[in-house]
DNA sequence: GTGGTCTAGACCACT
DNA sequence: GTGGTCTAGACCACG
């Protein structure tokens, strides 16, 4: 479910949380979904509970999950929605982005190429429904 | 000639690089420019010499600028050339970026008109020559 | 009767038990009135039994209910008096709260013209009596 | 500057974060000011570090202080008004209070009192000026 | 067994 | 010396 790389630059928790939000995005985890318990988790990973705890706590933070002592962590309803709508707030990394990449040199007409490329590999499964 | 947000989370030596690599590729920074001295730029930015000159090394090490004991620091020849092929290895975060993006329900069409209307503006200049 | 939110922070038997005496102090429960079997109730919220028994036991705890073995649980009579006691210490919390609100800058008029209003509405029922 | 009690209910970093927004309320802290060090505070307050850790984290999540990494924690500019919206939003909890007292059979005329003192008291340093 | 909190002690990047 | 991160292990309230 979750690929950890504990020696690279980003911190494991972060880790955990981009990969959960990644999977909410792809529908592989939807709205009422348990999360795998903070200590089931630490073990499968190989990982300190505390370091499980706060990828869920910031989570929580975000309103991606939501947390019922005693029960579990459960995806919450509003997840994907949420996500949609900070996902869009991203737009001005790819302006940024983009910008560097033409003062760099690279040609608008690359750029695009992949766009097509990616948004034809993204969306097959959408295409077949 | 740099805007230094000392309480952002990216260190402040980092963001002198950055900078100054961004003052290279716009072509505000050329071949044989001299940089401003670590002293004196510490003064102007009211920061410690030390991260002036762990900026200054880091930009040695990369190439961008090459530094003359007792005279000065410059820009290099290549420096130019050289940030256009690094900036070519930033396609991966270009890939990685759009496919989140087109996840979060983001159109194709919507990116494009970005890309182009960015390209539009980036290469006003260019077009002059 | 209940309106349980599993998901809260405050855990569920503590809801029952607020909610009981909340119902106690409007009226809706009155001395010698039964309450729901622990298993009825616990069906009826979707709940573990034991919850409900906590609940029960805090509220016989506080003297609220009495448990009569065999029979039920019913509402004691000095339920409503004591209610009333207990919240008197409340005048407490209230102090904290309003010197907070100050301090933020709300005037105390504002909050004489909310007190007002409160009293008129929740004294209506009352008046007619 | 602190008061601690390591045996209340309420986390210990929970109370550095709500006694750290009354002394930005009361004017004790200002835009700007540093904050003790994570390991000073800890041993001041004979606390561990990671406690102190966490509620600045959480002061930082709600934009009451800045880190500036290797430097220290500094109170932000938008504290202040920062905090005072967010106890606006306070005045919900302050209807449901007293309606609770009013319906324990508290009369109106003791609470505007109450209110009446805690306003002369709270305001008086403003008075003067 | 679950999440929430805390302690103790460690390493790292940065100034 | 500062904050940021992580590990190891513990206790509590809750269901």
């Amino acid at each position: 479910m979750f690929r950890i790389e504990p020696l690279s630059r980003q911190p494991v928790y972060e880790q955990i949380v981009e990969q959960t939000e990644t999977l909410v995005l792809t529908g592989s985890l939807k709205a009422g979904d348990q999360m795998p318990s903070v200590r089931s988790l630490a073990v499968t990973l190989s990982i300190n509970p505390n370091t499980i705890q706060k990828a869920y706590i910031e989570l929580d933070r975000r309103g991606i999950i939501q947390a019922a002592p005693g029960k579990g962590n459960f995806i919450s309803p509003a997840a994907y929605d949420l996500l949609c709508q900070t996902k869009r707030s991203q737009l001005d990394a790819f302006d940024t982005l983009v910008r560097e990449l033409l003062l760099a040199g690279i040609e608008k007409e690359e750029l695009c190429g992949r766009l097509d490329t990616l948004a034809a590999t993204s969306l097959k499964g959408e295409c077949d429904v």
